[in-house]
RNA sequence: GCGGGAGUAGCCAAGACCGGUCAAAGGCGGAGGACUUAAGAUCCUCUCUCGUAGGAGUCCAGGGGUUCAAGUCCCCUCUCCCGCACCA
């Protein structure tokens, strides 16, 4: 074991024994309390899950270290099918899944045979969410996480499940669930609903939903189905396949003619259907059957383009308006030979008028003709064609077309608002209904069979649209902090269109439905106020309190103080002292100061974690703030365990280090940007961490002493005090602005470079660095501390501090430090060791050995800062004249202009001393520095009086700019 | 279709809200130097083009505009990514 990781898991040791991230209520401090969303045990976590409970740490630790009494806790949620779907495909044998599996437990296991053991119980849920919860436990541990461990439970707890048991009693008597038909995708023959992962191919398909218009013929309907309804108008014939199989069937009691694959699809959509004869579609082909908007006479004629297989068979015909219906009739004029069999005349057939029903203001009268014949279709077998010419006509017609006046109450609206109305009228005419079809094909189950939509009927749902609750739940958005601010118009977006959201299932983990048990709620629907939870689920363990104590009236009282004390003890043989104890806890800690996770869970878990808490919780309760970041990718690619590419979270301590990894997974990308992780740029990091250490090892030990102006430091100490102190306040703002990349990048990288040019500075006395650098080192152990905890507590143990520099207090800028002139004089060496470096490039292989440095004249400096303090506009003029009008510049007056102009070239003014003399006594004090730095003889020059300028250029010399000259 | 976002030097990635201090932070990669018997590690310097004096030129997907001034603001175009529900 290397010695980083010895020092990590000694520490993650001594935190645990001492019990520091375990907190209770404290009322003489400020609470702080922070979630990140409990992981899902069904197999090991990735790398990937690191980033955001690292994020998480962060901030927990952070605000740990500010004086905040922090609840950073943690649960598993095992909810719904994944477990079961795990565990049937080990019954079952499956290699692929069994393989991964084994990978994922060598991390954790030393031995083939225990892998393999271990492989066996997986046929048990139970075993399985242990296994992985422990696992996943001993990762987070591993990784140094300050989690309050003994609030942990898992959403299949008796006791969990009796607190969701409470939340939905609560939402049903707020009448915010509801029962009724929603359609999903369904198989047949597994009998099932199918999500994501029982799909086999097609699984980003959704449910479409089509209007069934119903044309009367004979005793019942003609039933078409469409996605436009609004062309009814436009309706000339209907279209049937003549080779296909129809039915008429009994549907609630109508006759509906569909087709017969449309039937069967019927009876899955909670139709009552009695098929009562099956015929090929030629046996209607030449009858007539009825309009709806106007009841004339309409033909049923032969199309082979006609799919049975999708919508309902039956296709009404829009020559005006689609493409497809058009080149079908065009087909038939040119050659009406076929239609003779049916007994249509060709007169009949040419008989029929084209309905234009749709018009666009400086449009052609018929774009379909003209679309149709500017891209070349030639017949209606030539479907590619028309698919894209269907797609112009309708892209145009929608967004800029207008019902013109033969469309009955509709004239005159535009298309693209029209459609809802008039599929209300059609559905008050008793001739429209929906039908509903994925909305792309194929889609296959796992077991082979043809994916449909079913309207079951029974299904729970949550209705987020019941009236009140999506005002309470916008009142609490608009009241909660979104970090990074952008992602907000995500969560306005997800509110607009949550509406009925089914939340209970057959099968799966997870709490029965109180009114209906045989419905389990799934797992979006369990988990939104459970961070209420974690304030006394310990509790509940503590006291061994049993699920039946658990009570609706328990939960009214803890939760929501309703009821007494002593009535909800008697009911529930829970003591009223512990009651209150719970109630206390509750109120102390809630509400949820800042959850935090990734942005791809706003549209649902946060969204609804939001709603929930707006229906149960008062206004106080609410989740006061969320705070996201992005994933992770590999090398790259998107991380996925199929594609191989990703590695299990508990390897990253070993491989890496804990403070390593979360140092990469705080600073390489920003909080909303997506994060690469690359092997390459690891050794990096930890190089920064160890010159860290370095550095700590050689100075942390030694008695701090803060040089102050009073002791005469020298002006490169002086200029660290300030630097650090100015640090220390950038670190707190960034922190506070949850800009943790910025806080990475500084505390790191910056202090790094910092610290390094001050200790390779020899002007300074082997004393005076000792003490500023053991001073220095107190601030930054402490600012690095939430970032890489371990080897901080290393050295703040050496350093014989008090307690753990986890518990530390975070450092406060000592403003007195900060001292802007030394921290200027610095910049004016910097940028002068630049310049005399620029010209010894330039001057190639001629080499120079001495450098002489002039400084400007003090009328020049007087002069800017007279700029500076009488803040007129940088325009040439302005400042010339705002010059000469002092004589003591006038005097100057050629040297005047080319600082003027300087100031115009620059855009402004630039860095300097605030006097001549200053400036002189800084690079005099320097002057060994710059030496050594460029390897020549360094002589200050005043530029007013040189006492050497052979070259003349002492006149270049500009305040915070001086001039130079080399030999 | 609806909604959100991105395009910055060899690569990754800040800057954009609030225009000037931006040839543009930081990292990787590359070059040179210090240290070292050597390798490695570490530290320092350089890394758009031109330039024998600290300067100049060109640049932030492409095109246009606003402005004294644009990576940053406005318009258009192109390319890419993500979410859209019953799935955790």
């Amino acid at each position: 074991m290397s010695e980083s990781a010895k020092i990590e898991k000694k520490w993650q040791k001594q935190w645990e024994k001492d019990r520091i991230f375990e907190v209770d209520p404290d009322p003489n401090r400020k609470k702080f309390f922070l979630t990140v969303p409990y992981p899902y045990p069904n197999g090991a976590l990735h790398m990937g899950h690191g980033r955001t409970y690292t994020v998480g740490d962060l901030i927990a630790r952070y605000k740990r270290m500010q004086g905040f009494n922090v609840l950073y806790p943690m649960a598993s949620h095992i909810t719904g099918t994944p477990i079961f779907g795990m565990v049937d495909r080990v019954k079952r044998g499956d290699e692929d899944a069994i393989e991964q599996y084994r990978r994922d437990l060598r991390v954790y296991l030393d031995s083939e045979e225990e892998v393999n053991a271990q492989v066996k119980k997986f046929t048990d849920p139970w075993a399985t969410v242990l296994f992985f919860t422990e696992t996943i436990s001993a990762d987070f541990k591993a990784l140094g996480y300050s989690i309050d461990w003994r609030r942990k439970f898992t959403t299949g707890d008796d006791i969990y499940n009796r607190f969701i048991t409470w939340q939905y009693q609560k939402l049903m008597d707020s009448g915010y669930i509801q029962k009724g038909a929603h359609p999903l995708l369904y198989c047949p023959n597994c009998g099932n609903p199918v999500g994501e992962d029982d799909i086999k191919e097609g699984n980003t398909a959704k449910v479409k939903e089509f209007t069934s218009l119903k044309y009367p013929f004979e005793d019942g309907f003609l039933v078409a189905a469409t996605l436009r309804p609004e062309t009814t108008f436009g309706i000339t014939n209907l279209w049937i396949n003549p080779t296909a199989k129809y039915v008429k069937a009994d549907v609630n009691g109508e006759l509906w003619i569909v087709s017969s694959t449309a039937a069967e699809k019927l009876k899955l959509q909670a139709k009552e259907v009695k098929i009562l004869d099956t015929f090929p579609g030629s046996k209607i082909v030449g009858k007539s059957c009825q309009t709806i908007h106007d009841g004339r006479n309409i033909p049923i004629l032969p199309a082979d383009f006609v799919d049975v297989d999708n919508a309902t068979g039956v296709v009404y015909s829009v020559p005006g308006h689609a493409p497809f219906d058009y080149i079908a009739l065009r087909d038939l004029w040119e050659d009406p030979t076929e239609l003779q069999a049916y007994g249509i005349s060709a007169d009949d057939v040419r008989g029929i008028d084209v309905v234009i029903m749709i018009e666009i203001e400086g449009g052609s009268e018929f774009l379909t003709k003209d679309v149709v014949e500017k891209l070349g279709v030639s017949s209606q077998k030539d479907k590619e064609k028309l698919e894209e010419a269907t797609q112009e006509v309708y892209k145009a017609e929608f967004y800029e077309g207008v019902m013109m006046d033969n469309c009955g109450p509709f004239s005159g609206r535009q298309v693209s608002g029209v459609k809802d109305d008039i599929i209300k009228w059609l559905k008050s005419e008793n001739r429209g209904d929906v039908f509903y079809e994925p909305d792309e094909r194929p889609v296959v189950c796992k077991c082979g069979t043809d994916v449909q939509v079913a309207v079951l009927a029974g299904q729970w749902f949550l209705d987020y649209e019941s009236p009140g609750w999506k005002d309470k739940a916008w009142d609490a958005l608009k009241m909660m902090g979104i970090i990074p601010e952008n992602f907000r118009i995500m969560f306005e977006s997800t509110f607009d269109w949550l509406a009925q959201r089914p939340c209970a299932r057959r099968r799966g983990i997870g709490t029965p439905l109180p009114f209906d048990p045989e419905w389990i709620i799934e797992a979006l629907s369990d988990s939104t106020i459970y961070m209420a939870f974690y304030t006394i689920a310990h509790k509940i363990n503590q006291n061994k309190l049993k699920p039946e104590q658990l009570t609706l009236s328990f939960f009214d009282y803890v939760f929501l103080g309703k009821g007494k004390a002593e009535k909800v003890a008697q009911e529930t043989e829970v003591s009223s002292d512990i009651l209150n104890s719970m109630r206390d806890e509750f109120l102390y800690w809630y509400p949820n100061d800042q959850r935090h996770t990734a942005p791809s869970h706003i549209s649902n878990h946060l969204s609804f974690a939001i709603f929930h808490h707006a229906a149960i919780f008062p206004k106080k309760h609410w989740i006061q703030c969320i705070s996201l970041n992005e994933h992770m990718n590999m090398e790259g690619g998107k991380m996925s365990k199929s594609k191989g590419n990703t590695l299990p979270l508990g390897e990253m301590p070993k491989k890496y280090g804990a403070d390593v990894f979360r140092t990469y997974a705080v600073s390489a990308a920003e909080p909303g940007s997506i994060m690469d992780w690359r092997e390459r740029d690891v050794p990096a990091v930890r190089n920064r961490i160890r010159q860290f250490s370095e550095i700590m090892k050689k100075y942390s030990t030694k008695t701090p002493k803060i040089y102050r102006k009073k002791d005469k430091p020298t002006g490169i100490t002086r200029w660290i005090l300030s630097r650090v102190n100015s640090i220390v306040q950038e670190c707190t703002d960034y922190m506070d602005n949850f800009r943790i990349r910025d806080y990475a990048i500084t505390v790191m990288s910056e202090m790094i470079r910092t610290v390094n040019h001050y200790v390779n500075r020899t002007e300074v006395s082997k004393e005076e660095r000792d003490g500023t650098m053991a001073y220095v080192c107190d601030r930054w152990v402490r600012l690095i501390a939430p970032m890489t905890p371990h080897v901080s507590e290393e050295f703040w143990s050496k350093m014989n501090q008090d307690g753990y520099v986890s518990l530390a207090d975070w450092p406060k800028a000592d403003k007195k430090l900060i001292d802007p002139s030394a921290e200027m004089a610095h910049t004016v060496v910097e940028s002068t060791v630049r310049d005399i470096r620029e010209i010894v490039k330039l001057l190639k292989d001629k080499k120079a050995s001495a450098v002489h440095i002039y400084v400007a004249p003090e009328w020049m400096f007087q002069a800017m800062n007279s700029i500076r303090t009488k803040e007129i506009s940088l325009i040439v003029g302005d400042i010339m004249k705002h010059l000469m009008s002092n004589p003591d510049f006038r005097t100057h007056g050629k040297q005047v202009k080319g600082i003027v102009d300087r100031i115009a070239k620059e855009n402004g003014l630039w860095d300097h001393s605030m006097n001549a003399k200053e400036e002189m006594a800084v690079l005099k004090d320097s002057a060994t520095y710059i030496s050594s730095e460029i390897g020549m003889d360094v002589t200050i020059h005043d530029a007013a009086k040189p006492d050497y300028d052979p070259q003349n250029k002492a006149r270049f010399a500009l305040p915070g700019r001086v001039s130079l000259l080399l030999e």
